[in-house]
DNA sequence: TACTGATCATTC
DNA sequence: GAATGATCAGTA
């Protein structure tokens, strides 16, 4: 499986990734020497893959960021013909248990969020995968405002599942982050320590960024 | 049309 | 089974 080496500075990576605006997912699948999957439905996280293939991410399947030379998180962001993003970002799986607990500071959320290399992709329904265009890259940190609103939607999310608040916790909570299930099926299960300390199973979690949120990130920083 | 809850592929 | 990468699809 070819794949880049990882880059050694972010100045790098941003050229690479640079490089990349304006190409078709069929011409960088091409230089790739991978097949573009028929069919959008089977293609979920095919993107994501692809990118990390193209930028050189050493850090796949592990919960650290992608390129963890310099610590920097890969995101892609699927974009709509208005510019905006057509669905929210996946950040990190939550924490259930009573050990994982910790503070915003130490949350693996502001980790992952805290450097985010965000590549834009062309992502309406009626363009094929393979002629969908990558759009220009930037690095992104949270400013002021942003790490305020994250950090009081993880703070008030937290606070309800160590309430043991878990059931009734859904994706309508948090302002710029939710949290929504994560599973390959809505049976899935993972251990989780209810209010009284002991320990139950219930649907696995994640922390996603609403496309409210992300919107804003590109009219900061971005273009497409 | 946007949003929530459900789901799909791959890898370890 | 659980982590990664996400998007699908029903319905409000």
């Amino acid at each position: 499986m070819p794949r880049m080496p990882p880059p050694g500075t972010e100045l790098e990576l941003l050229e690479r990734a640079r490089r990349l605006a304006g190409k078709t997912l069929q011409q960088l699948a091409g230089n790739m020497a991978l097949p573009v999957p028929t069919g959008q439905k089977y293609a979920k996280g095919w993107i994501g893959e692809l990118m990390e293939r193209c930028l050189g991410a050493s850090a796949a399947t592990l919960p650290v960021p992608d390129f963890r030379e310099i610590q920097v998180e890969l995101k892609t962001l699927p974009i709509n013909r208005l510019g905006k993003p057509r669905e929210s970002t996946y950040v990190c799986t939550v924490p259930l248990n009573r050990e994982s607990f910790t503070t915003w500071e130490n949350s693996v959320v502001r980790k992952k969020l805290a450097r985010v290399l965000w590549v834009p992709v062309e992502a309406a329904p009626d363009i094929p995968l393979a002629r969908r265009r990558i759009g220009n890259a930037f690095i992104w940190s949270p400013d002021a405002d942003e790490e305020r609103l994250l950090r009081t939607d993880w703070q008030e999310l937290m606070e309800m599942i160590s309430l043991g608040e878990l059931d009734c916790l859904n994706a309508c909570f948090g302002e710029a982050l939710q949290i929504r299930p994560k599973a390959a099926h809505a049976g899935a299960r993972t251990p989780v320590s209810n209010a009284a300390g002991e320990s139950a199973s219930t649907l696995p979690r994640g922390f996603y960024l609403r496309p409210a949120f992300t919107y804003c990130v590109l009219q900061r920083y971005g273009r497409i």
